[in-house]
DNA sequence: CGCTATAACTGGTATGTACCATTAATGTAG
DNA sequence: CTACATTAATGGTACATACCAGTTATAGCG
C-alpha cells in the first residue's frame, strides 16, 4: 500500500490512498477512520506522519476530527464548479423552473472601442457577437451578448455557440481556458434591453459583465448579461 | 512574546504575533518572514511547532512558503476575504482611493418576519441593528445594514462592530464561522437610501445581500448593503 | 576577472517520544 | 440496579532530531 522508497511523500501516498477509499465507497460517509495509531501501526509509519496526511484531507474537508472520538469521513464533499457561482440553467432548475435560450443574433462584427480594449485587440479587429435571450417557463429573464475575438477563436458556428463554446476552444482549437473576472453593477435599462425583456422604461437591469481569459492571460471572450431586476438575483456560496 | 504557561497553544499565539505583526503593517506584503529556525532560537520553541503555525497561516493564504528561499507574507490577505470577492475596502485601496466607515446607528430591535425568518429566530426576537456609511474619498458610496441575532451573539458594543466583528466572534466567544450565502441584486433607491447616499429619485442601487452561518449552519448575521450603481460594481474572480 | 564547486542557508519529509484533554467503556461500591 | 470512579481509547500539543532538496552567497581556482 505503501512505498517508503517512492518519491512521492508518503504523507501523500497515504491521502491518496484515503482520498480513494472515499470515492470508491469503502469508506461512507459518517464512518470513522482507523485511528492514528492504528494507521500508524498497521502501515508501519510514525504516527505523525500520518497525522500530517490527515489534516491535509481535513483542510479540504474531506475528513473532520473530534477529539476523544475519532476521524471520520465528512458527510458530503461540495464540487464547486467555478467558484460559488451558481449559473442561471442550474439556478432555474433548482427553483423548479424550466430554462431555455433563444439566438436572435451571430455575426461578426467590427470591435467597437471598448470592447477592443477589454479584449485587448486593435479597434475594428472582426469580432463575433452572439445575442441570446435566457428564458424560464418561456418568459424572457436576461439578455446575454457574448463578444468573441474572431482571429483568436477561429470557425465558430452558431451550432457550437449553442452547444458549448468552452469544449470547442478546449477540444477543438487545444486552448486552455484560464481566469475570468465578473462585474456585478445595477443599471437603467437600455432600449434594447427594454425590446427584448419586454420590460417597461427605467426597468433596474442586474449587468453581469464577464471577460474570460485563456491559460496565458489573453482574454478571449466578454460576455454581457443583463438581467430583469424584478426577476432574477445572483446567488453566491462563499466557503471560509 | 510567548508565554508556556498558557493554556493557549504555543503555535496560536504565535500565529496571532504573526497576524498581528502583518495587520499593523510590520510586516509588509512581499516581505521574507524570520525563518523557522530563528523563530524557533529566538523564541525557544521547537521548530515543529514554529511550523505548525506558519502552516496554519500558509493554509489562511497569509503567507506562503518557497523552498530553499523563505517565507513570505502574501501580497492581498484581506479581513474576511472569502472566495474571490473583492472587498469595499480593498478594492477602494487598489483604486488608490481612502476608504472610510461612518457608524451611523446601533441599538437592539425586534426582528421584523423577513429578518427572523433569514435569521430562523421568532418574530421580535432582539436583534442588533447596525448602520454604517462606506465612503471613498469621503464620498458615500453604500449604506450597509448588519443584522444579528443577539440572543446568538452576545455583549457586541459599537467598539466590536466597529473593529472586527468575526474576531469577536470566534476569539471571545469562541464560535466557529461558517459558510455565507450572497445575493445580488439591482434595484431602485427606497426614502433612506436616497438619503444617506445623497443621491436622486429612482437612482439605480446595487444591494448585496449575506447571511453568514455559523459552522453547525446557524445563521447569525444578515448584511444589506446598498450600493450606489454609478458608482460601485461588484467585481468577482473565478478559477477554473 | 569569470567561472565553478562548495558551503551555508531555506523549507520539506519523517521519525520517536511525551504528556494533555476529552470521550466512552468498564468496573465497583452502595 | 444505579451512581460514581477508573481505565483505555481518541485526537491535540510540543519537544528533539535527522536528513533531503532546492537556493544563494562565497571562496577559490583557472
Amino acid at each position: 500500500m505503501i512505498d517508503k522508497q517512492s518519491p512521492i511523500p508518503i504523507y501523500h501516498q497515504l491521502e491518496e490512498q484515503i482520498k480513494g477509499k472515499i470515492e470508491k465507497g469503502e469508506y461512507m460517509p459518517g464512518d470513522s477512520l482507523p485511528s492514528e495509531r492504528e494507521y500508524a501501526e498497521e502501515l508501519n509509519i510514525s504516527r505523525m506522519t500520518v497525522r500530517q496526511a490527515i489534516t491535509n484531507l481535513v483542510n479540504e474537508r474531506y475528513l473532520h476530527r473530534i477529539k476523544g472520538k475519532g476521524t471520520f469521513i465528512t458527510e458530503k464533499k461540495f464540487e464547486q464548479n467555478l467558484s460559488g457561482l451558481t449559473s442561471f440553467t442550474e439556478d432555474m432548475k433548482a427553483r423548479g423552473m424550466k430554462p431555455s435560450n433563444k439566438l436572435v443574433n451571430f455575426e461578426i462584427v467590427p470591435a467597437k472601442k471598448s470592447l477592443a480594449s477589454q479584449l485587448n485587440i486593435p479597434e475594428h479587429s472582426p469580432i463575433y457577437e452572439i445575442k441570446r435571450i435566457r428564458l424560464a417557463e418561456d418568459i424572457p429573464m436576461a439578455l446575454e451578448r457574448t463578444y468573441v475575438s474572431a482571429n483568436l477563436i477561429k470557425g465558430l458556428t452558431d451550432d457550437i455557440v449553442q452547444s458549448s463554446l468552452y469544449q470547442y476552444i478546449e477540444d477543438d482549437l487545444q486552448l486552455k481556458i484560464g481566469k475570468a473576472s465578473q462585474l456585478f453593477e445595477a443599471t437603467i435599462a437600455n432600449d434594447e434591453e427594454m425590446e427584448y425583456l419586454n420590460i417597461p422604461e427605467h426597468s433596474p437591469i442586474l449587468l453581469m459583465r464577464r471577460i474570460t481569459q485563456l491559460e496565458d492571460g489573453t482574454p478571449f471572450e466578454v460576455v454581457k448579461s443583463a438581467y430583469r431586476a424584478d426577476r432574477y438575483q445572483f446567488m453566491l456560496d462563499l466557503e471560509r
